[in-house]
DNA sequence: TAAAAAATATTGTTCAACAATGTTGATTCT
DNA sequence: AGAATCAACATTGTTGAACAATATTTTTTA
């Protein structure tokens, strides 16, 4: 009975769970950049039939995660430089939402709370896997703040595009480490009510990772040669 | 060779092209609110087969436009009141971006300033309806101060979803009256580079225009009685 | 009348087919 | 050899039929 906006692809449906499953492929890095994704192929390797994956790279084309070229078929996503921008533009733009909205109290602090605590331990063990995942789930906690769906949705869309871009990278593993603190004075920001601090601090962190990441995407991982269009992004 | 990243549905497969049909017609009010799209009427009144009108509604499914329940099918979204102000919140942020992003001389000007002419013009013709797709493309412009065609997409959603609700509203004729000349005033304060006024302005036609939303919804076209669940969104 | 059960309709998914478009490779011509 | 041409092949785009699983409606029964 369970109504499904599908914002979270539904689980629900045999091409929604694919389609989740091909995410966190493509998240954890486990196709090229570039790469193309044949229906025959996929659909045989999903043992699902080509319709079905078809609605599932419906999805995450529209999700931004793969490519679609008509007739040629669906790529993955190479996220560009341009794309990065944009990226951080975005959360710019949300995550400044974020901080107006933040109220004494509100309920995302918990959660932001434990996620710096979690952080701290996962750097201490020097899981930097872990430590990045960590980072991106304190700033969706963090646009909780705003109590919108609607944009903790539009969020969501550019967090799994970067982390999409993330496993394109290599030598990613320390790439978070600053953060952990970054995100600790942020969250003191704004849990003390202190809308410049804050607004100092969220800067501070974007400005920071978006260099990390436009710096490591010098040296990606090459695509396939001419398989894949330059810029399918 | 276009690529299609696909915010805009590609209207070159027919999937595509089916989901800007429903889309127009969602839009244009021509189904009840909460109607159930049964697969294989819809089909034949496409003309389309079943796999890709299922490819079409994921699309809009995605889109927020349609409303999937599994198992008992696909229903055109109801928005209700808790939508409206998530609307209304994410234009909020994104808009105010755009305030903050707005610089001397960007292109989008041009475009306001003839949009805001455009529904001078309508507004004497009392052409409503042109004058609630002219204030929508004016915003539309607005946002693209921003130079994201991340925040831009993301903002078409949510347009999209606010023109669904208008679409189950009955007498919206003069509700989009007020804000030619609001319009007008905002662009007046960007255009200076006034960002206080900006700010100001802004917010004053958010406001109305939710409220004038927020009380159209009360009556609204009845639903169907129980085909329909009550509250798909 | 209300509950149970059977009948019917709808969605979920697959498969096989074929047209249309793209890609590859061989052949030819310069 | 190198470029252009054209046939062979592979892939995507779309359909229609089929069948299982789940809802809905109708009929039967208590």
């Amino acid at each position: 009975m369970t109504i499904r906006t599908t914002m979270e692809a539904d689980e629900a449906s045999l091409a929604g769970a694919v389609a989740i499953r091909i995410r966190d492929m493509l998240i954890a890095g486990e196709f090229e950049p570039g790469q193309k994704l044949s229906e025959h192929r996929v659909a045989a390797d999903f043992a699902v039939s080509r319709n079905t994956l078809r609605e599932a790279f419906r999805f995450l084309t529209s999700q931004r995660l793969l490519s679609y070229i008509p007739n040629r078929g669906v790529f993955v996503t190479v996220p560009d430089e341009a794309a990065i921008i944009d990226i951080y533009r975005v959360r710019a733009v949300i995550q400044r939402g974020a901080v107006e909205a933040a109220s004494r109290g509100h309920p995302a602090f918990a959660r932001m709370r434990a996620l710096v605590e979690e952080g701290r331990e996962l750097g201490a063990r020097r899981d930097w896997q872990k430590v990045g995942t960590n980072n991106m789930e304190f700033h969706r906690a963090m646009v909780g703040l705003c109590d919108s769906p609607r944009l903790s949705a539009s969020f969501d869309l550019v967090l799994a595009e970067l982390r999409l871009a993330f496993g394109q990278l290599k030598d990613t593993a320390h790439l978070h480490e600053p953060y952990i603190d970054l995100n600790h004075t942020l969250l003191r920001a704004l849990e003390t009510g202190d809308r410049p601090a804050s607004v100092t601090a969220l800067d501070a962190y974007l400005r920071q990772s978006e260099r990390g990441v436009l710096g490591a995407l010098q040296h990606r991982k090459a695509a396939e040669p001419v398989k894949s269009p330059s810029t399918p992004a």
